[in-house]
DNA sequence: ACAATTTGGTTGACGTGTCAACCATTCTTT
DNA sequence: AAAGAATGGTTGACACGTCAACCAAATTGT
């Protein structure tokens, strides 16, 4: 039997330095592992998860201010905010002086389901920074922000 | 008119602290900045452009070879190679002393495609990683790297 | 006050990703 | 040599992401 390498050799060196090719992978595996503990633990889907998280965080939001921060595609969050109104885990009621903004709020199960599964969440978390130091965790925020930055350039073909 | 900050202030300290949070988003930002570049330059998606790549590295290769090294899916890589196929970039042929295994292989075309991307995509990672230091990139998937061995853990509600 | 623009949100169509079932072939064990 | 397990690859069903069109309400400009 061979001795098993997490990646076929001949092709490790070319990749690894790749970095969107990287982070794509372990970007991948994160969301695969977090997916698995929300199924296990809830009928969560990791969108769903975000978006109570977040609502969660400042007690009361719209759909714009969670498309705004978290980036995802509006219709997703429109899709996802009816499927958790649906479960009975958020309260959409029209916010008063406007007939169009959503107010949304964690309904009481909602809340309940949000302090069971943030407790796992939050173990999770300190699993995968266990090994960072705190200089190396600033750091990498900090090489994210660069990132971050760098991905609003489209065009590299001059 | 409002000074604009990348995100509500409201969540801003809340959720830049979740590791996994932020590298989803930068993930995605990078993935659609990849997919756009592409889409602009030729006709392929992120997965067909990373299939090639990888075949183009080393020369000829298998569909289980290219999902052990990246982990997409293997029903997706089947379609992928079929589609590069149908398209006339790779030639898929019996492997000789096998009767499963594909031979994976650039055409003349997938090699050209490939040469005339790559000087596009290079200059990207040039871009992308322009404002880190050498100990800073490696510092950067030293980090990578201790969260994909995070990543295989699967329970975290004991 | 009106038109033009922007904003908040929904919807449909479509592409991509993911999971599991499946088949044929090859390897391992006995 | 046969049974059983593992491997390479395909397929179908379905969930999720993405894009663009769209509508109604709100804001801005004149």
């Amino acid at each position: 039997m061979q001795s098993q390498t997490p990646e076929s050799d001949r092709f490790a060196s070319e990749f690894r330095a790749i970095i969107t090719y990287r982070l794509a992978k372990t970007t991948n595996l994160l969301n695969a592992q977090a997916a698995h503990v929300l199924r296990k633990n809830s009928n969560l889907s990791l969108t769903e998860w975000r978006v109570i998280s977040l609502i969660n965080a400042v007690d009361e939001t719209t759909a714009s201010e969670i498309v705004k921060t978290t980036f995802i595609d509006k219709g997703q969050i429109s899709r996802t905010v009816r499927s958790l109104a649906k479960k009975g885990l958020l309260l959409a009621k029209q916010r008063k002086g406007s007939r169009r903004q959503m107010e949304l709020r964690l309904s009481t199960d909602g809340k309940a389901l949000y302090r069971r599964i943030v407790a796992i969440m939050t173990n999770r978390q300190r699993h995968l920074t266990r090994e960072f130091t705190s200089e190396e965790l600033a750091a990498f925020h900090s090489a994210l922000d660069k990132l971050e930055r760098a991905s609003k350039m489209r065009d590299f073909d001059e």
